[in-house]
DNA sequence: ATAATTTCTAAACCTAACTTTAGGTCAAGC
DNA sequence: GCTTGACCTAAAGTTAGGTTTAGAAATTAT
């Protein structure tokens, strides 16, 4: 019960307000490594709760989980990150956050002139430009605006 | 081949970059509502471009596809929409647009005090917020930040 | 010492938004 | 009139991000 011995994963759990199963899955995408304890079970440093706390954070701008494991990847792995660490991840996020916003405005600004105006045809409108949105939201294959130009 | 015979499938496909498949599967979503000729293939109205191409701009504003169908609900059906139709359902996406911009925002303003400072813990951080991001981003149920604040 | 919790793994299931496949029909060009 | 290309349906497959289930083993509580 001492504290070297580490949290199990339900502790973790509760202190993030993951489930369990989101837990163990995020470690399956090589986000989290935990040790394990003689019996088998998981164990957890006290720092992995600010970590999952930045893969929560980090989903809620747009990363998906590869993109949230390359970001953590810079962090050290031979000691504890430091809040200096977590601030450089902060200002990398910030990068796309700020492009995403970007994005946002740019295409408010053309909403009323071009569907306001009614024109909404392909080949002129600017809601069709493709550097819009970051990248293919939304699963699965799908032909992205302005892929096909050929209208 | 006059214009009353409408457009085949394919033909709408190339003029709004979208798989063909993708259109079957919006008309099975409710989207659109083809007629059929004598041999049972879909003719389209020219103004299911404008259809189309407003659902691929409403998911750039990441409505979902019941949400666009209920949006679309309100052009009239008894006449081909103009372009003051249009423009109304414009400014519905205008809200959600805003909303969405709104929060982003919002989190960028508490990103560089909350992950900067390195305190990233769940009972303060201001990014816990319930209300931030257009509920519920990313499939499959899921624990939304804030939705359990017993840590 | 036993009962009640937790945890374990592997595999199946889930949603959204599509695509792919298979096997067959329709339409258009020569 | 026949071949080629476009189209049809139904069902299964795909991806992301998880959850659920089942059966077994470890831990904790009494």
């Amino acid at each position: 019960m001492a504290v070297s011995e580490g949290l199990p994963i339900g502790a973790l759990a509760g202190r993030t307000g993951l489930a369990v199963s989101a837990i163990r899955y995020y470690e399956a995408q090589g986000l989290l490594k935990p040790w394990r304890n003689a019996g088998g079970q998981r164990r957890y440093q006290r720092a992995d709760i600010r970590r999952l706390s930045f893969i929560m954070i980090a989903q809620q701008f747009g990363l998906s989980l590869p993109d949230i494991r390359e970001v953590l990847a810079s962090l050290p792995n031979n000691r504890t990150p430091t809040p200096k660490d977590w601030a450089r991840i902060g200002a990398a996020l910030r990068g796309h956050l700020d492009a995403r916003i970007d994005t946002l405005l740019r295409l408010r600004d053309n909403l009323d002139g071009c569907i306001g105006c009614g024109c909404l045809s392909l080949p002129k409108c600017k809601l069709y430009n493709r550097d819009d949105i970051a990248q293919s939201k939304g699963t699965g294959p799908r032909y992205l605006l302005g892929d096909r130009p050929d209208v």
